[in-house]
DNA sequence: CGAAACGTTGAATGGTTTCAACAAGAGTGG
DNA sequence: CCACTCTTGTTGAAACCATTCAACGTTTCG
C-alpha cells in the first residue's frame, strides 16, 4: 500500500535516489509523530540540550543565533521537506534556535528511530545524509555570500535559491513563489539591515529583475538574474531537476 | 598491537567517545594511503566531480570558493585531525577548492572504506558523523561572526576558536599556538581586506589582548579577549576538553 | 479607534574598502 | 655575492557601501 500522497521529505530524496517501495515506507513511517508549532512560539531554544530531530511537512521555519548585542543572524530556512535540528541529535548542545514563520506541521524524529534506519536500511541512511550535505552545502554557499557579495547579488542569489529549493517540492516554478517572509527575516539572513534590504528590493525591481511584494517574490528576468548573481545551482545537487 | 602514537584524529574522537582497541585499529587503518601535497597545488579543484575525503595528519589547509570578480572566501581551515572534503563523498559537485596553506600529509579514504566502517563499525560511524556535525556547526558560527559581528570580535573570535580546535589535537594552549596564516588568509576568512586585517590585528595587539607575529599567536590577556569575543566554546561540543 | 507590525524614504554617520606608497625578509638568477 | 623580484606586512587618505536615526504611510487586528 502506497501511501496516496509522498511527503515532501520522499519527494526531496527521490530526487536522489530512486528508494523501492519498502524504503518509501521507513520514510513514511518516520512521520508518525505528527506535532504542531504556532508562529511565536520557538520549536528549541539556543543552548538547550539533547533534542530530537524534526521533519518539516507544512510551513516555514528559520534557524537563527542570537548575539549578545541583541542582533539575530538567520542561519537557514526550512522548507517542506527539510530536516530541522539533524546536528543537535549528536552534538551535545543545541548551537541555535529555531522558530516557525507560518504555523507549522513537523514529525519528531527520535535518535533511536534514525540509529533504527541508519541500521535496517542503509540506502534511505544514504539518502538522509546525502539532505543533510546538501544542507550544509547551502550554509556554506550563504557564508560565501554574506562573505564576499554586495547586497544586490546576496539578495538575488538567496531568491533564486529559494526558488531552486522550493521548486524540488512543487512549491514554485521558474515564474516565482509564495514566499512568507518579510523584509525583517531577509535582513537577519543577509546580514542587512531592515532598511538595506528595503532599498535593495526597490533596486532590483526598478530594474525589471525580480519583484517581492505581498507574500510573492516573481521574478520577471530570471535570465537577467541569474547573469547577476552568477547563479549556479550545482551546489544544490539537484541534477535533472526541474529548474535548471 | 596498539599503535606508538596515536593519529590526531583519533585523539580528537576520543574527546567524543572511548573507543576501544579494535575500533581505534579501524580509525588507524583508514590512515594506510598516505599521499603529500606541497603548498601552491591545489588539492580538489571547484567544480570538480566525485572526489575522495582525506583525512589530514599534519599541516595546514584551508578550503575556499572563487568568486567570479576574483575574490575568494575561505570557508574554513583544516588543521590535523580534521576531514576534508567529507561532503563531497555524497554531493555529485565538490563545491569548493583545498588549498595546502603549509606542506601536507593527508590519509585517502575511499567512499567504499567509508561505506564498511559505517556498516562494521558503527561507533566508530557515530563518532565520524560527530566530528562531521561539530565541523558544520563552525561553519555556522564562522557565518554569524561575518553576518553579525564586527570585525574585532570577529578576528578575536577566530583566534580563539582556533586555539581551541588546536588545543585538542595537543598543538596549542591557554597561552598560544603556532600559527602559518598571512594576513591574507584572514581577509579571506573573516570577509575584510587585508589592509583592515592589519588595522585590526594592530587594535588587538595595543589593547594588550594577542599577539599575532610571525606565525605564532599569543594570547596575553585572554580572559579580555574572550570577554571582548564573547566566545563560548559549547558549540565545539569539546565538553570536558583541554581549554575552558 | 488605537496599537502593533511591516514597509518606505531621506539625511547623516561610520566602518571598511580601495588606492597608493613604502619597508623588510626570502628566494632567485646572473 | 649582489641585484632583483616576490611575498608579506604596514600606514595614510579618499571614497563608498551600508547603517543608524527619524519620520511617515499602510494594513491588520483586537
Amino acid at each position: 500500500m502506497t501511501p496516496a500522497k509522498p511527503s515532501p521529505l520522499t519527494r526531496k530524496l527521490s530526487a536522489f535516489v530512486a528508494l523501492s517501495e519498502v524504503e518509501l515506507g521507513v520514510l513514511e513511517r518516520l512521520h508518525q509523530r505528527r506535532k504542531f508549532f504556532g508562529v511565536g512560539r520557538d520549536i528549541v531554544h539556543q543552548g538547550q540540550s539533547a533534542q530530537a530531530a524534526y521533519i518539516l511537512s507544512k510551513g516555514w521555519v528559520c534557524s537563527y543565533k542570537l548575539q549578545p548585542d541583541g542582533t539575530r543572524q538567520i542561519v537557514d530556512f526550512q522548507v517542506p521537506g527539510d530536516f530541522l535540528g539533524l546536528r543537535s541529535v549528536l552534538l551535545r548542545t543545541s548551537d541555535h534556535s529555531f522558530e516557525p514563520i507560518v504555523d507549522v506541521e513537523a514529525a519528531e524524529v527520535l535518535t533511536s528511530d534514525l540509529l533504527e534506519v541508519f541500521v535496517h536500511t542503509p540506502r534511505v541512511a544514504t539518502a538522509i545524509l546525502w539532505a543533510a550535505s546538501r544542507d550544509e552545502a547551502m550554509v556554506v554557499e550563504h557564508l560565501v555570500g554574506i562573505g564576499r557579495r554586495g547586497a544586490d547579488i546576496r539578495m538575488a542569489h538567496f531568491l533564486l535559491e529559494l526558488g531552486s529549493r522550493l521548486a524540488l517540492v512543487g512549491m514554485g516554478s521558474k515564474e516565482g513563489y509564495d514566499c512568507p517572509l518579510t523584509q525583517y527575516h531577509l535582513a537577519d539572513a543577509l546580514g542587512l539591515s531592515a532598511v538595506h534590504v528595503n532599498r535593495v528590493l526597490r533596486q532590483l525591481r526598478e530594474r525589471g529583475l525580480v519583484t517581492f511584494r505581498d507574500g510573492h517574490v516573481t521574478f520577471q528576468d530570471r535570465a537577467g538574474l541569474v547573469e547577476l548573481a552568477d547563479y549556479d545551482p550545482a551546489y544544490l545537487d539537484q541534477a535533472g531537476a526541474l529548474l535548471k
